[in-house]
RNA sequence: GGCGAGGUAGCUCAGUUGGUUAGAGCGUAGGAUUCAUAACCCUAAGGUCACGAGUUCAAUUCUCGUCCUCGCUACCA
């Protein structure tokens, strides 16, 4: 065991928010390993932070007509709180686009460049010229070689399958412009990753590789036995940390790159700020201190080899001791998709399920995808809520807590009890084997937790409440007080040590039980007692004879069917991938003539008042001024905006449109709506200072 | 296309360095019980271990092939 652990959890990128299949492959088991480092008294440091650099959240910003900035300025905020919220428990929480991992990515480049460990390279890449950019392959689109798919990407065609390169595509264009794309040429910085492999260091850290979960091994054995290729570590983009070389302008780091060294400019940030700069390195670079990077499946290439190989020609830095990454977790049986909204997202659930992290933190733990992709299900997580949460561990908890108070005035009893009939003597005896069979799910727990098997692990702890249910099962104490109080005082001792156990033990997996338990024991457990349960692997008995305990209330309330029907009804099932990316036209009308068009009295307007209908889900009733008069007008428009936020905004009105009641009320014209092709709705409204009233053609 | 991981009870998952009856939790059925959120506790039923072939005295486990799921894919090997 090392001196100190340094465990990162993947930088989740920042256009987006937090879903569960995030939290359990990733946050989840990297927040247990902590915990429990942390309980056993080892040293621990748990980093993370958002990744906001790269093209995803350039073209995220442009789509909704935003910057780049104000994109990951709010994702950053929403992940930040999330993970709050969760007690998902990082030593600090950084982000990328911080001046100081600005610097460090920089500085890492600077030195790399300076001693020539990159190639350069010159090649043609597609090249926008009215968005005046690069393209990256996945935004080309032309129509599919092989299967005649009119909207296959530049890397793939989504429709057969068939990978592609941009070259092969008919009619290519840009995602951006639409324009057909020219080729440039360009010259980017490489790692000649094939001969880095060869370095004694990579070679001597690959070895250790062997020892990791088969999907981490294969993956990396595929890799190197395949042979490496160079890699370019700079892109031709706007948007990220410009590459400090002359010669380099308008280029950004790959994020790859940049990203994982994002860890290490966390630490240094989060050192600063207790005014101690250099301390950062003793995490990073002295061979005391071991490193541990939780990640999804998707991640293994660039944790395994690609950044281990940059840290490894840097020098001077520690290689990955471990790479736990974790396969995928699905909803309902399909795929978690951001774009499709296909997901359960974390600062929803809650305002769903207010104070049940820890029913949503057992669920995924008990599903994680450890070695296999895993289906979440909220069949499921009613059941392991219901009939463990509730039902195992709650429950245990609640009989004893009721049977003290009924019985001793909520007074722990003491543990004194001679062997002096055979009933009491039997009492005993049931009590001793509790304990051994308890202290096997204690070392059996930990062993499991040291091994990141994390599913077992929790399932043990379960097991400890389970044997707390027997054992009540067995003595039965309601039924011995009628005859002998002193017995029952033991048997309920004991049950009570079992509990402060119970808090203990929960306390990586269930954080928020683990203080309700707690609080109801009116213990607070010292770190001499934590560490001395963790990792000496010793029982403890911690609560003394005459203690007074807290009033009882629920761990946990049943999930009713009700709620769970909701939540089902508000997925919306994924549209298949190629109806959701294919931009559909609408097929153009019917030719008109010039005195068609003239019919329509089309005149600037303005909101000044818009409220619901009542009754109806789609409708507001707005109220328009025209200079000339005041028009109530109902429109379609309820489920894209809110009455407040749209009072005092110009509009386009049909106003010589035959008055037509909708929902009782006279609508008086029609407000003309784009729409995109997400199917959100967009006011059509003069750019500039039109009057109300004024005409349009 | 290539490579990697996976396909085991109704559900979620363990496991097998090849060897008699393949495990757990949940769900289901029966029993017992009433301190406890009709919860707990005990018992039972449930599986040609994706499919086909091969190696072997013996294959769910090893080899090859096929099908399915997921991930990665650097001009793709």
């Amino acid at each position: 065991m090392k001196k100190r652990h340094l465990i990162t959890a993947a930088l989740p990128y920042a256009n987006g928010p937090i879903h569960i299949g995030h939290l359990a492959g990733c946050y989840l088991p990297a927040d247990i390993y902590t915990r429990f480092l942390k309980a056993t008294g080892e040293e621990v440091l748990f980093i993370c932070g958002t990744d906001e650099h790269g093209v995803a959240i350039e073209l995220k910003a442009r789509k909704e007509n935003t910057t780049p900035q104000a994109v990951v300025d709010k994702y950053y905020e929403v992940i930040r709180d999330s993970f709050k919220d969760f007690g998902i428990d990082f030593s600090h929480f950084s982000r990328t686009s911080r001046p100081i991992h600005h610097e460090t990515a920089q500085a890492f480049f600077k030195k790399l460049y300076d001693e020539g460990r990159f190639k350069e390279i010159e090649t043609e890449q597609y090249f926008d010229e009215e968005a005046g950019q690069f393209l990256a392959d996945r935004y080309i689109i032309g129509t599919c070689p092989k299967c005649g798919h009119d909207h296959a990407y530049g890397d793939q065609c989504e429709k057969c399958g068939s990978s592609l390169s941009p070259d092969e595509l008919i009619k290519p264009h840009s995602a951006l412009s639409g324009k057909a794309p020219v080729k440039r040429k360009t010259k980017n910085w490489f790692l000649p990753m094939d001969e880095m492999a060869e370095a004694p260091g990579f070679k001597e850290y690959a070895k250790r590789v062997e020892l990791w979960k088969t999907n981490v091994k294969g993956q990396f054995n595929s890799w190197i036995q395949q042979g490496l290729q160079p890699r370019s570590m700079t892109r031709d983009l706007k948007w990220g940390i410009p590459v400090p070389v002359a010669g380099a302008e308008g280029k950004v780091l790959y994020v790859w790159f940049d990203a994982p060294i994002g860890y290490i400019s966390a630490t240094r940030e989060y050192f600063e700020g207790l005014g101690q700069p250099e301390a950062w390195k003793t995490w990073w670079q002295d061979p005391s201190s071991s490193l541990v990077h939780f990640i999804g499946k998707d991640n293994i290439v660039f944790h395994t080899i690609i950044f281990p190989m940059i840290l490894n020609e840097h020098g001077g830095y520690n290689l990955p001791d471990q790479v736990p990454a974790n396969e995928f977790l699905n909803l309902e049986g399909d795929k978690l998709s951001t774009s499709r909204n296909w997901a359960i997202w974390l600062h929803e659930y809650l305002i769903d399920f207010p104070d049940k992290q820890d029913e949503l933190r057992y669920t995924l733990t008990s599903i994680a995808p450890e070695t296999k992709d895993s289906d979440f299900t909220w069949k499921d997580y009613q059941s392991r809520v219901n009939s463990e949460l509730v039902a195992i561990l709650g429950n245990f908890v609640n009989r004893v807590m009721v049977l003290t108070h009924k019985f001793f005035e909520g007074m722990v009893p003491g543990n004194k009890l001679k062997p002096d009939t055979a009933a009491r003597a039997a009492v005993l005896d049931a009590i001793r084997a509790n304990q051994d069979e308890v202290a096997g799910y204690q070392h059996e727990m930990i062993r499991s937790l040291n091994d990141f098997r994390f599913r077992e692990a929790q399932a043990t702890m379960m097991n400890m409440a389970r044997a707390g249910n027997r054992f009540l099962a067995e003595t039965e104490p309601w039924k011995l007080h009628k005859t002998d109080a002193a017995a029952t005082a033991v048997i309920l001792d004991y049950a009570l040590q079992l509990c402060a156990q119970l808090a203990l033990a929960c306390e990586p997996f269930l954080p928020f039980t683990k203080g309700k338990l707690l609080q109801q024991l009116q213990w607070e457990p010292d770190t001499a007692t934590r560490r001395q349960w963790w990792r000496e692997q010793d029982a403890v008995f911690p609560l003394e004879a005459g203690h007074q305990l807290g009033q009882p209330f629920l761990l946990f309330q049943n999930i009713e069917d009700a709620a769970m029907d909701a939540q089902r009804a508000r997925l919306v099932k994924p549209t298949p991938v190629e109806e959701n990316t294919k931009p559909e036209y609408t097929p153009l009308k019917p030719e008109i003539t010039y005195d068609d068009f003239v019919k329509l009295d089309l005149r600037v307007g303005q909101v000044i008042a818009a409220e619901k209908v009542v009754g109806a889900d789609k409708l507001l009733q707005l109220t328009i001024d025209l200079g000339f008069e005041q028009r109530t007008v109902v429109s379609g428009i309820a489920m894209h905006f809110a009455p407040e936020e749209i009072v005092g905004g110009k509009v386009t009105l049909l106003a010589n449109l035959a008055p037509r009641k909708l929902r009782g009320i006279m609508s008086q014209g029609m407000i003309l709506m784009a729409e995109n092709k997400d199917g959100k709705l967009l006011f059509v409204a003069p750019n500039g200072s039109a009057d109300n009233g004024g005409t349009i053609s």
